[in-house]
DNA sequence: CCGTAACCTGAATCGCCTTTCAGGTTTACT
DNA sequence: AGTAAACCTGAAAGGCGATTCAGGTTACGG
C-alpha cells in the first residue's frame, strides 16, 4: 500500500518519481514504461517506488492530473491579462501551444489515457472545455461573441487547438535539439490563419473580422440578443 | 515470417484474424490485447496467427490501414452526391460521425497508434486532411470558401470533427445497447451548431468578388505532412 | 550519543505473453 | 482416389516485468 511521505527527504523522493514518470511515459509510452525505468530515471531503488505508489496506473493518474493542472494554469494565466475575449482566446491558445512545445508529454500521455485511465482522460478534456465555456458565455453577454451554444463551440475550439498543436508543434518538433528553452512553437502564419478561422466562427456579424490590433477602435455596441 | 494465403480458406482465416484484432484492440487496447485473445476471438488456433502476421505490431498496422481506408471511403462516398462544397462538408461530417458510431474502434485504436505505430498515426490523419485540402481548394476556386490557407483550415476541421465526435458519439454511447444498427449519432442540434461554426469560419467576406481575386497569390509553402 | 521511525534497496518470486515447431488435417488438382 | 501443398494446432520454451520483503541506512528529537 502506498503512503504519504512524512519527512522532507520522502517528499523529495516522491516528487522525483513523479517527474521521472512523466519523462518516461512521454518518451516510451505507458506500455513500455517499466517501474524499473522510472526508478532508474529518478535515481532511486526499485522498491522505493512502492513506498509512494500502488502501481503504474496510480502514478499515471497522478501525472495526468498534474499536467492538466499545469496547462490550465498556463492558459488562464495568459488569458487573464487580455482585454477582450478574442484577445483572451488568442493569449490562451498561444499559451497552450507554448506549453505543448515545452511539455510534449501532455499530448503523448493524454492520448494513452484512453485505455489506461479513461476517467482521467475525460476529466482532462472537460476541465479545459469548461474554461472555454465560461469565457464564451461572458463574451456573449458583452456581445463580443454571437449567440450560440457555448458548449459545442468550446469543444470545437478544443479540437482545433488539439490538432493544430499536434501537427505543427509535435510533428515539426522532431529532430529538434531537445534543449528545454529552444522548442519551436506554432509558426506565426499558421497561428494567424487559425485565429482568423476562430474569429470568424465566433464573430457576431457573419463575414466581418474584428481588427487584430489590440486596443484599436472597437466600440462595445454590436449586441445581438 | 508471415505469408500471403494461397487458398480461399487461408484468405478467410486471415480476414477473421484481422477482424478479431480490430475488435480486441478496440475493447481492451493494444497493451492488453494478447495474441491468444485475438486468436480466440477469431476462433482459430494460436499458432495460426503467425502464418499470416509477423506479430502484434504488424497486425495493428494493418488494422489501422483498413480503418483509415474505410472511413475515408465512407466520407468521400457521402460527399460525392452533394452539390455545393458546404453540402459536401455537411455530408462528409455526417458520414464521419456515423462511421464513428458504428466503429468506435476507429478512435480507440488511432489514439494508441501514437506509440504503437507513429507512422500509421500520421498517415491516418494526413490522408483525411488531404481530402479536406483538395475540397477546400476547389471550393475556393468557385468562390464558395474564402481566401485562406487550406492546410490550416483542413487541420482545424479535422480537429473539430475529432473532438465533437469523441464527446457526443463515443462518450454518449456508453451504456447503450450494442445493437449494430441502433447506435446514437451526434444529436441534431449539436450537428447544426457545429456546421454553423464551420460555415461562418469558411464563408467568403461579403465584399470581395471571388472570381476576380487571384487565388494563386498564396502558394503553399513547405507543408510536408 | 542513542534509539527509533522513516526511508531505501535489489535479489527473488510469480505470472503472463510471445514465438516456435513437429505433427496432424484439409484443399486443390489430376 | 491419390498426392502434394497449404493450412492448422497447442504444448512448451524462453523472456520480461510487476510486486514483495527482509535487511540495511538515514534523520532527528531528547
Amino acid at each position: 500500500m502506498s503512503a504519504v511521505p512524512r519527512t522532507a527527504r520522502g517528499t523529495r523522493t516522491r516528487a522525483k518519481l513523479l517527474e521521472a514518470a512523466e519523462t518516461v511515459f512521454a518518451s516510451v509510452g505507458y506500455h513500455e514504461a517499466s517501474i524499473v525505468k522510472i526508478t532508474e530515471e529518478a535515481g532511486v531503488g526499485l522498491g522505493t517506488f512502492y513506498l509512494y505508489f500502488d502501481g503504474k496506473q496510480t502514478i499515471f493518474d497522478e501525472v495526468v492530473e498534474d499536467l492538466n493542472r499545469r496547462v490550465r494554469h498556463a492558459m488562464t494565466d495568459a488569458a487573464r491579462s487580455a482585454g477582450t475575449r478574442l484577445e483572451a482566446e488568442r493569449a490562451g491558445f498561444r499559451a497552450f501551444f507554448r506549453f505543448t512545445a515545452q511539455h510534449p508529454a501532455l499530448y503523448r500521455i493524454i492520448r494513452q489515457a484512453e485505455f489506461v485511465s479513461p476517467g482521467a482522460l475525460r476529466l482532462h478534456y472537460t476541465r479545459i472545455v469548461n474554461g472555454y465555456i465560461e469565457g464564451l458565455k461572458a463574451a456573449q453577454l458583452s456581445g463580443e461573441v454571437r449567440e450560440m451554444d457555448p458548449t459545442v463551440a468550446a469543444w470545437a475550439l478544443m479540437g482545433i487547438g488539439e490538432l493544430i498543436g499536434m501537427r505543427w508543434v509535435l510533428w515539426d518538433e522532431e529532430g529538434t535539439d531537445p534543449v528545454p528553452g529552444a522548442r519551436p512553437d506554432v509558426p506565426e502564419e499558421v497561428f494567424e490563419e487559425m485565429m482568423q478561422f476562430i474569429e470568424r466562427a465566433l464573430a457576431p456579424t457573419p463575414g466581418t473580422t474584428p481588427s487584430s490590433t489590440p486596443s484599436a477602435a472597437r466600440p462595445e455596441e454590436g449586441k445581438t440578443p
